[in-house]
DNA sequence: ATCTAGATCGGCT
DNA sequence: GCCGATCTAGATG
């Protein structure tokens, strides 16, 4: 997808993502995801994202769109996301989910599955980035162009709003974007 | 220098 | 449903 879809308002950005292919060319070959759950994280009047205050960390929040955040959550979780709006104006999308497309059984691998729903290998942001391949070095990286992570256009079914997960403010905002019928979600809308 | 909360997950009850 | 793991950015002193 080219710079300009990330260049839009985070919740058009947000909405927009859910059915786009994830494309990571690993070192073990392709993996493909299609994208069913995403949450906005805005710039201004956003208590739960991490552009509520300007620091080193969410500075990037800033940057150009289309380039990839990626943060450590509890001390044990990866999470992935990517940079909205116009350079100078603060937003990103997390990815929560997707649905394994193709390289399912270099997803397994990775998340040590090696039995188990399929569907399920990337239902959560940090199992997402587990199956995926994705540690912190991905932080800044380009996802507007090809190459060792991207994001492609899909084919978008359903998309439904219902509120954010695992946060304690802005808790009734609906900014979590989901396809409804995907047996993918890390929880039910 | 030290403290604390956190955009989670898996195992156990 | 509850709980602990594990660690960092940011805040406070």
């Amino acid at each position: 997808l080219p710079r300009t879809f990330f260049a839009r308002p985070t919740l058009e950005v947000a909405r927009s993502l859910v059915g786009a292919w994830l494309v990571r060319e690993s070192p073990d070959g392709p993996l493909v995801g299609r994208i069913v759950e995403t949450e906005a994280y805005l710039g201004i009047g956003d208590p739960a994202s991490h552009a509520r205050s300007r620091t080193q960390r969410s500075e990037i929040m800033w940057g150009a769109p289309g380039t990839a955040y990626v943060y450590l959550s509890y001390g044990t979780h990866v999470c992935l996301n990517v940079v909205t709006e116009p350079a100078g104006v603060a937003g990103a999308v997390l990815l929560r989910a997707v649905e394994p497309v193709h390289g399912v059984l270099a997803m397994r691998v990775r998340r040590g599955a090696p039995g188990g729903d399929a569907a399920r290998l990337a239902a959560g942001p940090g199992r997402l980035t587990q199956a995926f391949g994705i540690d912190l070095t991905f932080n800044g990286r380009d996802l507007a162009r090809p190459g060792a992570l991207y994001v492609a256009p899909g084919l978008t079914r359903r998309v439904e709003a219902s509120t954010r997960i695992g946060i304690r403010h802005a808790a009734d905002k609906p900014w979590r974007f989901v396809d409804p019928d995907s047996p993918s979600l890390s929880r039910k809308p």
